[in-house]
DNA sequence: TCCATTGACGTTTTT
DNA sequence: CGTCAATGGA
């Protein structure tokens, strides 16, 4: 067979990865580096050259889109159907272990994943029911404790420092919720995870199976992995798979959420004969974009080491502009943008990155106001919308009426004269008697707990989801669903809001009838033996789904950097480049490499300009209702003079006017002002006052101050008679 | 049960 | 400043 075609396009660093024989494979791919592709033509190369079975090969990706993406280029490649390969995501692949051992794994075969809100939901239920101050106590910080913990593997009983009072009061708590979640067969992201590893720990004849069968490991973005998930895959690869690893050690941006940067070195340390490859070509930026990126980069120490290249060319400066201020940077930034749309550019050519999702607000006021479409990813995905949940959670309880975050989201909603009193009852009676809330409630029936009125009630919701699910356990999925809505009534609880918010959630019950409808239930589930609703219900939990339908006309692209990871664009904006905001603050004051992550943080988003990289800082910016008076960030100190551009505002324009700011290195020519801003100054009529702005050039310019007394005031300079203090 | 007002909080997010 | 959640009165 000819498969030239396999290496033809690839330099040499990437075909000696494709192609390397025997033993584990590193490569550390930096950014632009051609990374996917070499990851699809390894799997490409092992089934046509080395003749592996696509089912010795499992290849892990972090994101479903990443997995997608794997799956469709490898099945465009090698022409034949992808089907038995696994791909997909760690937690993906996880769950469909423990569907096909759910015995072994102790699992209920009807368990459910509880996603981050039901998690934290249940959380706050369970320190409520232990009588515990909310506010000292908050769940969101028991869900990181409880997840962090979960991530490195350990459960209540490995935790030690019992003796600490705070960490034994989270213990306590991460305790009681696994029992919650085991009585329920609840099975939250981390546990996915950790079962998984579980099972293989504990069940020899499973895991020899598996590493008997998949000799082969593909992993991506290996930079991200956390402790359990290493481990899982040191404990598949045993002593005769093959591991084939591809990151970047610059790349790493999620250490906050437990990924493990060190897994990289660990990996030449963990494996015996590690074949470590480097790409360092670099396909998508300029040369300028580049050198800046690697300059920056180098200050960061512990790195692997790697040196971006490219053979092209060295395209133009990197521009900075020192706005005034948020509103001049978001002015600035939007003019820009129409200029290179009325050069004949494309909007979606353009994106604008920012640290902090709060800041994308004044970029979307002034896109609106210059009517150019814009497009801000994140935010709410489809699958946790509010009404999306609540119809499954019905759908979850005729599955599994054991689900306890189901049923205390659904049990009074629609108001059904279930109150809190009713539902503390049940609670009580599930907490005294160790049972689910449904098998709870069906005691307090039966011992006639309840005031008559309320025992009716309960009764009738519990008749309500017997009997749906009596009725239609025959139905097709999209007809259950329309059922599941329509019987329980949920749509009169969304009535009773503002009609255009309810428009939006019926819209969106639409179309998830739509979705269960046009659900074709994924061959992997279907061989791990799942039903359809399950299936889908895992879909659901697993895939959130995208942030909005499909609008993909030509938009400028918004989003935080953590989300820009991966994508590339020809012209960037990387805003709110201040140090505070950007290292941000938290990151400064927190030892632990923070800062580091932070570097690396702008090394990604620099690397994803294609042509033009374009920073901003302001040197006002309002933030919690206050003004700050801001340093550029340390990290433009940290690029090469040479290679930035300071863009200044034209001369005359009725814009603020900039004193000059030290920018390292930067050649900074502007006209010295005669008083900095923030400055105490006073005047001779109106006392004390702190300088908040400058306007105008020459003897023009005029100053902002805010005197104590006299409130904030625009004065002539050149008459005002304003002395330093 | 519902709306309105008040208060606390403020980094990044996928599964 | 702006958001979200919780509380409390009608």
């Amino acid at each position: 067979m000819d498969v030239s075609h396999l290496l033809d396009e690839l330099n040499e660093a990437q075909r000696e990865a494709v192609s390397a024989e025997n033993g584990h494979v590193l490569v550390l791919a930096g950014a632009g580096s051609g990374k996917t592709r070499v990851l699809i033509h390894r799997l490409a190369w092992l089934i046509q050259v080395n003749h592996v079975s696509p089912l010795g090969i499992l290849a892990v990706t972090f994101t479903n889109k990443a997995a997608g993406e794997m799956r469709e280029r490898a099945g465009n490649l090698l022409q034949v159907s992808t089907r038995p390969l696994w791909i997909g995501t760690f937690h993906g692949i996880a769950h469909r272990l423990l569907r096909m051992h759910f015995k072994e794994a102790g699992l209920p075969e009807a368990f459910q994943i509880l996603d981050s809100e039901d998690q934290q939901r249940l959380l706050r239920r369970i320190i409520r029911d232990e009588g515990m101050d909310e506010a000292h106590w908050p769940a969101r910080q028991a869900q990181w404790f409880i997840n962090a913990r979960k991530d490195e593997g350990e459960r209540p009983e490995h935790i030690e420092h019992l003796d600490h009072p705070v960490t034994s009061t989270w213990v306590h708590i991460y305790k009681i919720y696994q029992d919650y979640c085991n009585r329920g067969g609840l099975v939250d992201f981390a546990e996915l995870l950790l079962r998984a590893h579980e099972l293989w720990l504990e069940q020899p004849a499973v895991l020899d199976h598996y590493r008997k069968r998949l000799q082969h490991l593909l992993i991506d973005e290996f930079q991200d992995t956390n402790a359990i998930q290493y481990a899982w895959i040191r404990m598949l690869a045993g002593n005769t798979g093959r591991v084939f690893v591809v990151g970047d050690d610059d790349q790493s941006i999620y250490g906050w959420r437990g990924a493990k940067v060190e897994n990289v070195q660990h990996f030449q340390r963990d494996f015996p004969d590690v074949r470590t490859i480097r790409l360092e070509q670099n396909y998508r930026s300029t040369g300028t974009i580049l050198d800046a990126a690697n300059a920056l980069i180098r200050h960061n120490t512990s790195r692997m080491g790697k040196n971006l290249w490219t053979a092209g060319e060295k395209g133009q400066p990197i521009s900075l502009y020192a706005a005034f201020n948020e509103q001049d940077e978001a002015r600035y930034v939007v003019d820009r943008i129409e200029q290179w749309i009325d050069s004949g550019r494309r909007a979606d050519d353009c994106a604008i990155l920012y640290r902090t999702t709060a800041q994308s607000r004044l970029f979307e006021e002034y896109l609106l106001r210059k009517n150019i479409p814009y497009r801000v990813y994140g935010g709410q995905r489809f699958f946790e919308r509010t009404e999306v949940k609540d119809a499954l959670a019905y759908l979850r309880l005729l599955h599994n009426p054991n689900d306890d975050a189901a049923m205390e989201r659904v049990i009074n909603k629609p108001t059904r004269a279930i109150g809190q009193k009713t539902v503390s009852l049940i609670r009580l009676q599930a907490r005294e008697s160790g049972l689910t809330l449904w098998q709870a409630a069906r005691e307090c029936i039966e011992q006639g707990v309840f005031a008559t009125r309320a025992g009716t009630a309960v009764k009738a919701f519990m008749d309500l989801v017997v009997g749906i699910r009596e009725r239609m356990s025959d139905w097709t999925l999209g007809n259950q669903m329309q059922g599941v809505i329509d019987e329980s009534q949920l749509t009169t609880h969304y009535e009773k809001e503002p009609p255009e918010r309810t428009e939006t959630r019926l819209e969106n019950l639409r179309e998830l009838v739509n979705a269960a409808d046009a659900f074709a239930m994924p061959a992997e589930d279907a061989d791990a033996g799942l039903t359809e609703l399950q299936s889908f219900l895992s879909h659901a939990a697993l895939e959130a789904g995208d942030t909005q339908a499909e609008n993909w006309e030509d938009c400028v692209q918004m989003m935080t950097l953590h989300s820009a990871k991966g994508l590339e664009f020809p012209l960037v904006f990387l805003v709110g480049m201040e140090d505070g905001l950007f290292p941000h603050q938290r990151s400064v004051e927190e030892a632990g490499g923070r800062l580091e992550e932070e570097r690396r943080l702008a090394y990604v988003g620099m690397t994803r300009a294609r042509e033009m990289l374009c920073l901003c800082y302001a040197e006002v910016r309002r933030m919690h209702g206050q003004e700050n008076y801001c340093r550029p960030s340390r990290f433009i100190d940290e690029m090469p003079a040479e290679l930035i551009e300071e863009v200044r505002p034209s001369i005359g324009a009725s814009r603020p006017y900039r004193p000059a700011r030290p920018t390292g290195g930067l050649s900074m020519e502007s006209p010295s002002a005669p008083f900095k801003l923030g400055q105490h100054v006073i005047h001779p009529k109106f006392g004390e006052g702190t300088v908040l702005a400058f306007e105008g050039s020459g003897d023009n310019v005029r100053v902002h101050v805010n005197f104590l007394d006299a409130g904030a005031k625009w004065l002539v300079l050149a008459y005002a008679n304003l002395q330093a203090l």
